[in-house]
DNA sequence: CTATTTACATACCACTGGTATGTTAAGCGT
DNA sequence: ACGCTTAACATACCAGTGGTATGTAAATAG
């Protein structure tokens, strides 16, 4: 049913997303342009506009990648460290690579500088993409079951605790005003376990 | 020295920036184009490049002029909140201006929205320019100094607590999760006073 | 009164994302 | 075996973009 069949045409797919996942985190969407990304992946602008029927479109495949590679480990992550004892544990461990994602030089860019911008604040925070937000909420409902938290604050408290972790990733990135990923780590551990 | 007067340039400079400002602010930065501005200006293309050096440079001095006049509010309501016997008086009063900021369409779109993605990390996190983060900054300064957190984490925690205020503008821009203005600031508020 | 300089307007440019139109060959039914 | 359809690209083209080069008129300095 295909020409070059559908294995190459997958291939050359692929080579699309990894070029342009390069190019967007290096450069940026905008300063990237549909012409540097076919050179990159040797070729032509037919062959892209058939695989996606955009640079939105692409772009937006490339950041749903990130965002879901992200959340599948923030879980297992969370599940790992999970114990009975301690209820931050699991919570925390999560967060963790969140934070570590939060200070990768593409997530930052394609997710979290250019996404908003790109996307659009509805598309940013369509609640069924924002996996970031659904995890960090559920840490939360957890911690207010086991009554470290009042119910009415959760949702709040969990947009916060998600972009203080959004911010020290940037903060983290800039590797100024001597902050180093302990440093920001004890200070969010300090945050929640305060919580009352 | 010039024709049609300083005045009339000083006007026309202004008109430039009121209606890229509303253009910004509701179309977004990129789907905005120079064309767009001088027709709603009611000038031409040769005058807005007099005025200013580029889309980006003007773009640069209306996000400038919002971070200026965010800066001067909030200091002086944490000035007016003043008193010796709440040490959070203060700070909560700076972080409620900034709070009501984030919240607003214009202060969204170009400060937080594509600001960070046309002006770059670089233009964003530029120490003299986010006096947002100097702000807070002082704030928790002013907290370890009255010994309500340690000192080592008043970085850290500085760009946690001002991330989160951002984050919540946006949320409360979704208008979504039943989420209020002072459910966000109620939960602010818990979030800094459990500090320690 | 003239020379200069400011404050614009006009004409043009290379390049952009996107589309319309090929072109080629793989796989299906017959 | 052989067309015929269709996927997988390539090529040519387009309106619109940000930006520049050039033109022009008027206010001011000398």
């Amino acid at each position: 049913m295909a020409k070059r069949s559908q294995a190459d045409a997958e291939k050359t797919r692929q080579q699309l997303l990894e070029e342009a996942t390069t190019l967007f985190a290096t450069k940026g969407y905008s300063e990237t342009s549909i012409a540097d990304i076919c050179d990159a992946a040797q070729i032509t602008k037919g062959a892209l506009f058939h695989h996606f029927k955009s640079k939105q479109a692409l772009f937006l495949e490339i950041w749903t990648n990130l965002q879901v590679s992200m959340d599948s480990e923030a879980r297992r992550a969370a599940i790992a460290a999970r114990s009975l004892s301690d209820p931050y544990s699991a919570f925390l461990a999560g967060c963790r690579t969140y934070l570590t994602y939060a200070t990768r030089r593409d997530y930052q860019k394609i997710v979290l500088i250019d996404g908003p911008s790109i996307l659009g604040m509805k598309g940013w925070y369509e609640q069924d993409h924002d996996l970031g937000s659904q995890n960090v909420l559920a840490g939360v409902r957890y911690l207010a079951k086991k009554g470290i938290v009042e119910e009415h604050r959760v949702r709040a408290l969990a947009i916060m605790l998600q972009s203080a972790l959004n911010g020290s990733g940037f903060a983290l990135s800039r590797e100024q005003d001597g902050i180093t990923k302990e440093t920001v780590y004890d200070a969010f551990e300090t945050l929640v376990k305060s919580l009352r």
